[in-house]
DNA sequence: GGCGGTCAAATTGAATTCAAAATACAGTAT
DNA sequence: ATACTGTATTTTGAATTCAATTTGACCGCC
């Protein structure tokens, strides 16, 4: 059989020209990186499932050089395990872990309560108080996705507004993985209508400036988060 | 002239064989990220120096491609900076940045001292103890150098002790960007004399197993070093 | 049928190659 | 002398190639 000569396709030249086009040019493994958190996060490639260079190369359009530097950069993070010599493999959502993770983040939200008091202006109080109401919106209406992807943002919101970027990029990564366990979790209808009702504290805290009480929600807000994962995560593995 | 035909280098084979060898052979990324990590610690690709890939690919003694792939993973911890198509440079050691990285260390710190109260041993308490007398000695004979080691591993050991494993590698993360800008800024005999101090007080509320005077103990004794650092910091730049 | 053993094919780790971009350099006009 | 332009050189981004290892098929044997 005649193989096609398949040629070498070099990087595309950078035409500044294009137009939907990010402002500038991301590296390809940042793509890529990006775009297997993605499928890590979203449990579109299983837990402990090995990961085969060539497919996703052929996936993402891509040669393997790209492919492993990402891999490489998705392991430091801990969303993927390098077996030497034998591929890489999703790590499993382990529930010693996710135990963990709540606790540190328990402590990250106990921090940024306190910034929070002292460094939102009237301004943003006002901002959190909107996407707060659009939330119980999303809530009344039982949009579930909605309302998580709307949970996500206010809290990556809040942690801006504290005003500590290592605090911001810390609890990104640590929400990655808490996406991850949360997916595996899938949690009850009973837990929701509590977790918005906790939203409703941490907000009046805010509004009142109160540092202590305020620190106190966001804390037990996380902890209980923390159980309901865990009690779902023991539940759905039997 | 006549140029050595350089011929390819393969990778050695996995000889079992070798006496004092890891028990299982490290990819070489990961020993260039581990020796570059070193080299961006105790400064000794100073910070905001361009980075040269065949300078560094010559001191390694390895190809570009695992060279990069370390690149991209320290880039990733923020170490250095990747400049689209202008290649990579040490990250700058910014006083914001630091004032923030002490901030959330405070915050970790205080949740280790909750932890160690409930989850350390008698016989590790112990351990601890000794380990603050080897400072001590170490302190009264001035040898600074394997004061800063002890204490590092002191820390280190009492975070291992409070059994968190995701607290024990964001702690990890955060202490390697302290140790730069420790190392950048030069501390004082006068802090140095107070923190052996403040150790005495975290290993007396440890031993009293209090757990709010502990962790009390914790966070200012990572609050006062945030502040020696970044005075050390602002005062060394002028 | 199940168990080792051998060899071919596939996969991985890392060096090399090739094209695009950035940089250095020379010559020219001002 | 300085700024400017076009060209050669170097450096970077990413595809490809090559060697070592793992995987898997096939086979004889019990």
């Amino acid at each position: 059989m005649t193989e096609m000569p398949t040629l070498r396709r070099p990087r595309p030249a950078a035409d500044e020209a294009s137009p939907g086009a990010p402002l500038r040019r991301l590296s390809l493994y940042q793509v890529v990186a990006e775009r297997l958190r993605h499928m890590v996060l979203e449990g579109e490639l299983a837990a402990g499932s090995r990961i085969s260079e060539k497919r996703l190369c052929e996936a993402f359009e891509v040669s393997r050089t790209p492919l492993r530097e990402a891999l490489k950069v998705l392991a430091n993070e801990g969303l993927v395990e390098l077996l030497p010599n034998r591929g890489a493999q999703v790590t499993a959502v382990d529930p010693a872990e996710v135990h963990d993770l709540f606790e540190v983040m328990a402590a990250l939200e106990g921090l940024s309560g306190h910034l929070l008091v002292e460094r939102a202006s009237d301004a943003e109080i006002a901002e959190i108080r909107a996407l707060h109401a659009r939330m119980l919106e999303l809530h009344r209406r039982q949009r579930r996705q909605e309302y998580f992807e709307a949970n996500q943002r206010l809290h990556r919101r809040l942690t801006e507004i504290a005003g500590n970027r290592v605090l911001l990029e810390q609890q990104g990564q640590l929400t990655h993985k808490i996406t991850r366990a949360r997916y595996a979790a899938n949690l009850q209808q009973g837990r929701w209508d509590e977790s918005a009702q906790e939203h409703g504290v941490i907000l009046a805290a805010l509004e009142a400036r109160d540092a202590a009480a305020l620190s106190a929600a966001m804390v037990e807000h996380m902890r209980r988060t923390g159980a309901a994962v865990l009690d779902g995560l023991t539940a759905s593995r039997r």
